[in-house]
DNA sequence: TTGAAAGCGCTAACAT
DNA sequence: ATGTTAGCGCTTTCAA
């Protein structure tokens, strides 16, 4: 070490004074150091100390502004603390997410995911890595296996359902995510049982399952206004399946809310600016991703939570312009958001 | 090292083949390594060969979608190479900027960089890093510095403002950028040349700056709007901005293009979906991304490029509904794209 | 081909 | 408070 020999001390005080002991020399190693433009090697660091002081965070999709959301709220709180952030992009793929997390092992010292399915091939993978591990948006394994920060899935897609049904719509198609993603399959679940309560048997036609992408969605949405019988309302279970949906609604010229209601879940950068509003199930996003930091933090800094802990966050329908009544039902909109039911004909 | 001792080797062998030279003992030593979940160190390979083989990725903002596409354009490239990508935003806040790399600084082998501002200060500090730099969107320090992919930011400007010059707009409000970052000062000096061209001299009141964030976008927009003489069309720097004057038309309830006409830089998701159609100067982001970085593995693998390469990409107006002729004009809308000059009354 | 050994740059235990 | 030294896990000479 050049600058020990500069300072005229050993590399020890060097890396004494550096790590923040009383040294007597201070001055002169400070000064060596400036003149030197001395950087501790991270790698030398790490191969000591056993810690890489970096966490990672991987997501299905960085593209998506949920993600984009959820990693700046990580970031945000990530500051303080003196970790570098590693982000990565799974696509979506359940091979790249496995190729992704092996490459990451060995590098970081916790890990923030947002894994692609719930299997559970994944689940002893994540155990052998050895590291705390808080789970954004989707379990996997078994219940309660990790800390994860989730939303009610369940209720909003409860709740979507619900408000259309009240409307008087009887046959909703549903634009799913992937059954064996925790949002895919919770919010599936969420409609199917909102439509039974409601005492409606849906038909499998109108069920369509996505990718949670957006020519996913646009696909679905064709097949579903195609049926012999569409629905009069359609839910589709995230954004960008949404835009998907949207973007098939606008090249079929399918009014909305005229002809078709719309419920989406999460919220669009311009869903407000839309004609009509988007109206759908709005969550924290943000908030998640620095709730789910904060967690990751305090294992990683303080000693490991005994048991692992779920936290569930609210969903809210954020109602706008893009449901009514449906088409035939005898309920006629006037002007921006009065329904008056003129009784069937 | 177990794995030797397990497979009766010396750790130099256990070394050798998985670095993939020949050895006499590779099956048993496959079955250690597969027996003991023996996963090399990164930190030690990292502190003995000097490099780690990551990338760092650092963008201003990574809610932008633009960037968040030029995120994915690079990582789609970064695949086939093995190299991790470490990803940082700098929130378009210089000190986050020096921060951020300061951090990077021996852990990455190469940098794919959207600096924040133009200013020279870091530039030495990128040289001291002594590692293969790609500047995306916006340059640094003296021209010609660093390998770059640019968009044609002047240009694209000078034609929305063309565009709407065209259309017969002279009082043309400006959302521009700041104006020490690359795409601010261009695009900027783009509109301003071709308001110039076109024989306009441009009120100061008409010319906004901006931080290339939504609620900047908002509040310059309603600026321009409440000036006793308002413009009769506003050009927006980039997609963030636009978002915030988008809003803000729809607070004030200026109708588009009826009573104002709008053009923006960079598309935006829903951009096709908005009444009017947004207007705007589009490029290439996932491409951008992409080149970057295979420019960056280029200088990484391959040997350097003997002099920086500069690439600039070109723009495109995508011309849809939210610009028309200048209200009071004499000049009429029919339907919805066609334009009829009746003459002034 | 193989093993022994040096050394990458740092920290921590030990001795002073 | 300071210097000496061992060793983190790996790659790479150097001999054999």
């Amino acid at each position: 070490m050049d600058v020990a020999a500069r300072a005229g001390v050993s590399i020890a005080s060097v890396s004494r004074h550096l790590r923040g002991h009383n040294v007597r020399r201070a001055e002169a190693i400070d000064q060596a150091v400036a003149a030197l433009a001395y950087r501790p090697s991270i790698a030398a660091r790490s191969l000591q100390s056993g810690v890489t002081r970096t966490i990672g965070v991987v997501v299905p999709d960085i593209v998506n502004p949920y993600f984009a959301a959820v990693v700046k709220g990580a970031e945000l709180v990530s500051r303080g603390a003196a970790y570098t952030l590693v982000l990565c992009n799974t696509d979506e793929d359940p091979r790249r997410e496995a190729k992704v997390l092996e490459s990451l092992d060995g590098r970081i010292d916790g890990l923030l995911l947002g894994p692609v399915t719930e299997h559970s091939e994944t689940t002893e993978g994540l155990r052998q890595m050895g590291i705390p591990i808080v789970l954004i948006d989707r379990r996997v394994g078994t219940p309660m296996g990790f800390d994860c920060v989730l939303v009610d899935n369940h209720g909003g897609a409860r709740r979507a359902i619900e408000y259309l049904v009240g409307l008087g719509h009887r046959r909703i198609g549903l634009i799913s995510g992937p059954l064996e993603s925790t949002p895919g399959r919770e919010r599936h679940e969420g409609a199917i049982s909102a439509l039974k309560d409601a005492g409606i048997e849906q038909e499998p036609d109108l069920i369509q399952i996505g990718d949670f992408r957006t020519p996913g969605g646009y696909q679905a949405a064709l097949r579903l206004l195609a049926l012999s019988r569409p629905p009069t309302a359609i839910f589709a279970a995230n954004n960008m399946m949404t835009v998907g949906a949207l973007r098939a609604f606008h090249d079929t010229r399918v009014r909305v809310p005229g002809e078709l209601s719309f419920v989406g879940f999460d919220d669009l950068l311009l869903g407000d600016l839309l004609e009509p509003g988007l109206t759908c199930v709005d969550r924290p996003t943000e908030e998640q991703g620095a709730l789910a930091m904060r967690l990751l933090l305090g294992s990683l800094d303080g000693r490991p939570a005994s048991e692992p802990r779920q936290i569930i966050m609210e969903t809210t329908l954020k109602v706008r312009g893009s449901c009514g009544p449906p088409r035939g039902s005898g309920v006629v909109r006037f002007g921006d958001g009065d329904a008056v039911a003129l009784g069937r004909r």
